[in-house]
DNA sequence: ACCATGACGTTTC
DNA sequence: CGAAACGCCATGG
């Protein structure tokens, strides 16, 4: 472990690209890197995210859906829709409204 | 090795 | 896309 797994840095790759004011899905990084069936370890990833010295912007990557799923897992409990409001997103009731037009998926665009 | 957990996703009702 | 059952797979006890 003292070397980043393989898997978590191309995770944190992947993340630290997506643009401004444009989301992903867990799924969809997951496919990206050929583990379209380890989605769930795309959220774990995310979860050793924060002692990262490179920042990731974890708040872009929600589910298939387009719901904020990991928002308790920031610090207060409205931190994680604060910072995708402040990018132009909108966000109500824990859903991102326009969520397929702002989707951003790395297989089409890597 | 077994069981529980989880920032997911698909299928089914 | 409500709710629940599975499937999936790394981690931890």
């Amino acid at each position: 472990m003292g070397n980043s797994d393989n898997f978590f840095e191309k995770v944190y790759k992947v993340a630290r690209l997506i643009p401004y004011g444009r989301v992903t899905s867990y799924g969809a990084i997951a496919k990206y890197l050929g583990a379209a069936r380890s989605a769930r370890m795309v959220g774990w990833a995310m979860n050793s995210s924060g002692s990262l010295e490179e920042e990731v912007p974890a708040h872009r990557v929600v589910n298939r859906l387009g719901i904020l799923t990991g928002k308790h897992h920031f610090q207060g409990t409205n931190l994680m829709q604060q910072l995708l409001e402040s990018e132009g997103i909108e966000v109500v009731d824990n859903q991102i409204q326009n969520f397929k037009e702002i989707f951003w998926d790395p297989s089409e665009n890597l």
